[in-house]
DNA sequence: CAGTGGTCTAGACCACGAT
DNA sequence: TCGTGGTCTAGACCACTGG
């Protein structure tokens, strides 16, 4: 698995949540490091240990700590932050963290009924409109990803060049304010297309990895389906997988 | 993200976890449907709510369910299980589940210094012996999969060759009372080595795919690095990723 | 022994959806 | 309004680690 969230509010939990990965991921918390204890934890919060320990337990599922009973809980080195495929993470987000370089270009922005396979993918009515997105993503001037998102026409009405250069997910949960809930990502390795060849720069690579990615809204609605396409050199996953006993 | 663990005990909020599981993944609880409430499953286990709660966040968090707020807990069909990649699960229990017909086939087993590359991703000293296997996995009597294991031999004293093409997870977990904790997983795509072309039916693929996986015990000791070489036509994986609002 | 995390409880108040 | 999930509390008891 992975990181897998943002963004603060008013809850307790959430916030020492956020707090505690920001300390880890600046380096402010060092690997092996001990946290405070929960004891210790419920006083600096000014809250109850059930709610300190709701924190910790997504700490330890998203892989930043390890709790050890009668010990205390400890930061593993395990979560690096990585690129360019990682959890439910936006390209904005995931570039601004890392400072990393990168440019998006749009290819193309139409709104026009699905082909079968993306209907299929959507699992909607070939008559349904969707928006169709094709983006490259470049780092050091290569175009490495090929980005084909597809959206709902009902949930996300309007769309402009503006928007997909910038951050589409922003302007999902910030101006319409439909907050993205859950994604299922599915990779695999596949022989390229034309469109690969054209858009990418390739080096003669015969294969090309294929993620595909689902995207839901907080009341399990499928609006998204996205293909991204990645030069095989450049493609990383990390998984953090804990087990229950 | 993805399924991320196993077995009951005595832990109430594991219990009902497992089971709903099982019924989940049985189809005997079908997608879209609706669990019974909180409410009524305090009853069902004669526990208290928090305690239903627990269970219930795992399941979300693991793609199982979705919970609206006002209407109810769902059943998501986003986690069918996937193969062959798929969390922190034993090659064993996955084609266990599946009713997958699969053979594994035991290349060599040998104790050993590690080379430069193993000790570095074991965190090891090139003087600490560890054991080798070496294993491939066929479905349909093509060789698909090439493990190549790698553990302590501080922590794993024996090994036998029995252990290896049944299930060396299990024989950790029920032999030694090691339990595996987390794992984190590194996907890639790399050139075939001179050993994948040996070993596996490779059809001529110019790539492999490669998963780095590094295994952990409770204490956050690291005491196993696989590396598993996959053909990419048989290569497939699937993550779920939830977002904290 | 004291300090730590693991589990569980019984109850409170809130926000949302359906009626 | 009622039933749902979301958050939070204050306290209990247990199991493990360490001195």
């Amino acid at each position: 698995m992975v990181q897998k969230g943002l963004d603060a509010m008013d809850n307790i939990y959430l916030t020492i949540y956020n707090q505690l990965v920001q300390q880890i991921e600046s380096g402010r918390l060092r690997p092996q490091s001990k946290l405070p204890s929960e004891y210790e934890l419920t006083k600096m919060y000014d809250t109850s240990r059930e709610t300190v320990r709701k924190a910790l337990n997504l700490l330890a599922q998203n892989g930043y700590i390890q709790k050890v009973k009668g010990k205390g809980s400890f930061v593993l080195n395990v979560n690096q932050m990585e690129f360019p495929v990682s959890g439910l993470v936006s390209f904005k987000e995931l570039t601004q963290r890392l400072g990393k370089e990168s440019r998006t270009k749009v290819i193309s922005l139409k709104a026009m009924a699905p082909d079968e396979s993306v209907a299929a993918h959507l699992n909607i009515s070939p008559s349904q409109p969707v928006w169709q997105v094709i983006r490259t993503r470049s780092f050091q001037d290569e175009a490495i990803i090929l980005d084909k998102d597809h959206f709902r026409q009902d949930i996300v009405p309007e769309l402009t060049t503006e928007i997909c250069e910038d951050s589409i997910y922003e302007y999902l949960e910030r101006r319409l304010d439909k907050p993205i809930s859950f994604a299922k990502k599915v990779i695999t390795v596949e022989e390229p297309s034309e469109e690969d060849w054209e858009l990418l720069d390739f080096d003669g690579y015969p294969m090309i990895v294929v993620v595909k990615n689902y995207v839901y809204l907080e009341d399990a609605t499928l609006f998204q389906y996205t293909e991204s396409r990645h030069r095989p050199d450049k493609f990383r996953f990390v998984d953090f997988a804990r087990r229950y006993h």
